[in-house]
DNA sequence: TTGAAAGCGATACCAC
DNA sequence: GTGGTATCGCTTTCAA
């Protein structure tokens, strides 16, 4: 079985005129006359031609394509931020290709290495929560790939990042508990060492500190990203149930986290938020039918999309090399539903 | 900016060699002695070279990746599907490379002329709802490229597909509606002309049929599956609720279809199963903590995934022309919770 | 055991 | 206005 594209070699010999001509009627060059271009553009048209990609790709050195490398595409938030990346790709003309991480280093290492050397123009990256060593990727750079990080960035390479304000929306959320009168309040959130966790203890700790409260360390639990961190997810809950002061709210910050822990609770028969109140992450659209309705912290990740890819694209573009970096910052959002709210005062 | 690569003429150059030793030593040729070899190979590694996969497309015709088209990345039963896709594409040494077609025929054909052209070796698709002509996938079938179809298949084309038993999960679904003694079900599903929601439909006729009740025909709305379907979907509910003889049961046929409807009657405070039982079909992990726990018929996209490229990677490495082709039928999973169950008898 | 040359498809410079 | 030819990086005869 063997597919066989029409090249414009074919259409030369069939129009008995030559290649070079046939690639500048293509490209509706001023050296070539009406007649001739409109008898090429017409075969071209009737039989399908299509320049293929690979040759000029080895002619220009460029692939007018780029790569995005996310932990996985399970999770709706990256779904969306992949959305918001093509939306602005194929608007210039480039194509996205996707490869998943599924939160190892070694598989974002080949990853990388597939989709780099001239495979494509620029790579978008959010890191694999196994990764510590960033030197893959500071070698990229060093040879002239433009990258751009988002959502999980490092502060080991200088580039363009755009990230959501994680600081800020665990700020808010945990506020937003002591508000309602919460003081008891747990976090189950991802691993140490990540960005994206470091932000969102820290405005963890901030509310704490807002609201002179002091931080009960055995109600902080750290669960991992991989595929089989369920059971990680549900033994945290019931540790925070057995414990001699028992919380009386918990904060979760990803999708997957959010829903581990409402099915464990709900398991457990456990009322919210008469009982234990809840404020999650959470970009999945069930959120509002959930039991009761989830006040969650939701992350634009469309529009995280469009920026890092707006970001790569002006780099790629960028004839001269590029010196100056920027972060960009997005606001999150906190939007409150009855999980966390509590008509009685204590 | 320039990303420059190291190339074989680099090497050559660099070890006054010749560019043709050096491809011989990198493959390991028996031409080459065994110094030869050895220095090359330290020289390429020290410099990490790889090799250009443009030129090697280029000069072989085969890409070793293959396209994927599907609707939407968003949808969990997509995103499972690719997972599977990729879990046996990557042990095949194969690239895999994802359009999203967003429903819309247009884009369907445009994302299909983008991957193909020698830039991909095989093709993976679920079409559109939108598409009607498939013409445009006849051709790349007539040329020679190998193409599977999944989930959402056409009968206009003779290849392999993969696809879940349609028909059997929407009638067990109905059917454990019957058993639960709801007799006036609704039916919200997806765009008419599209194979699944045909079979579908077909089921939920069957068990009306197993069961000697006539169809109430202003029970079956159809809905797009567009992004600004939420406004479909929940004016279908309110007009199925506007009925004079309202439906007790409601059956809905796609993730979305399903959380939206769930929404609808949150908002109107219709109390499930009591005043209305709501069978879904979701992907989610959200299923089992929403109000009440959701009954789901859960597809199998996963292995899904994994059939369809095990089918697509025979027919690519398949050296003479195929003409016997398959359909696999995957069974789908019903989940039964408490939204569809009714202790009292009526 | 090594190297020179052709060719994959498209482009661009230079002749004519 | 048109056509020949070199070039991108790599592999593969074929000659040396």
């Amino acid at each position: 079985m063997n597919f066989k594209a029409i090249t414009i070699t074919d259409i030369a010999k069939a129009l008995n005129i030559s290649a070079s001509t046939v690639s500048k009627a293509l490209s509706d060059s001023y050296e070539i006359s009406a007649k001739t271009k409109q008898i090429v553009l017409t075969y071209a048209r009737e039989h399908n031609y299509r320049p293929n990609p690979n040759a000029i790709s080895l002619k220009f050195g460029s692939s007018l394509s780029i790569g995005i490398v996310i932990p996985s595409i399970q999770n709706q938030f990256f779904a969306q931020i992949i959305d918001g990346i093509e939306s602005v790709a194929h608007q210039e003309g480039f194509t996205v290709i996707i490869a998943q991480t599924h939160e190892s280093y070694d598989m974002e290492v080949k990853s990388i290495q597939q989709l780099t050397h001239r495979a494509i123009d620029g790579l978008l990256i959010s890191q694999s929560s196994e990764t510590r060593d960033i030197s893959h990727l500071k070698q990229l750079r060093s040879k002239g790939l433009p990258v751009v990080f988002f959502d999980r960035v490092s502060e080991q390479i200088e580039t363009h990042k755009v990230v959501t304000d994680n600081f800020q929306g665990a700020l808010n959320a945990t506020q937003h508990l002591f508000n309602n009168h919460y003081r008891k309040i747990a976090l189950i959130t991802g691993p140490e060492g990540l960005s994206i966790t470091k932000d969102r203890l820290d405005g963890y700790l901030q509310a704490h500190a807002q609201n002179k409260t002091e931080v009960t360390t055995s109600y902080i639990k750290h669960c991992s990203y991989t595929n089989n961190n369920v059971e990680e997810i549900t033994s945290a809950v019931h540790e925070l149930l057995e414990l001699p002061d028992k919380p009386d709210a918990i904060f979760t910050t990803s999708d997957t986290i959010t829903s581990t822990v409402l099915l464990s609770l709900n398991k457990l028969d456990i009322k919210i938020p008469e009982q234990l109140a809840v404020v999650g992450f959470t970009n999945s659209s069930f959120a509002a039918v959930v039991d009761p309705p989830l006040t969650s912290v939701f992350q634009p990740g469309f529009l995280m999309g469009q920026k890092a890819a707006e970001l790569l694209l002006s780099l790629v573009k960028s004839k001269k090399a590029v010196t100056e970096f920027e972060t960009i910052v997005l606001p999150m959002q906190l939007v409150i539903r009855e999980s966390s709210y509590r008509s009685v005062k204590l």
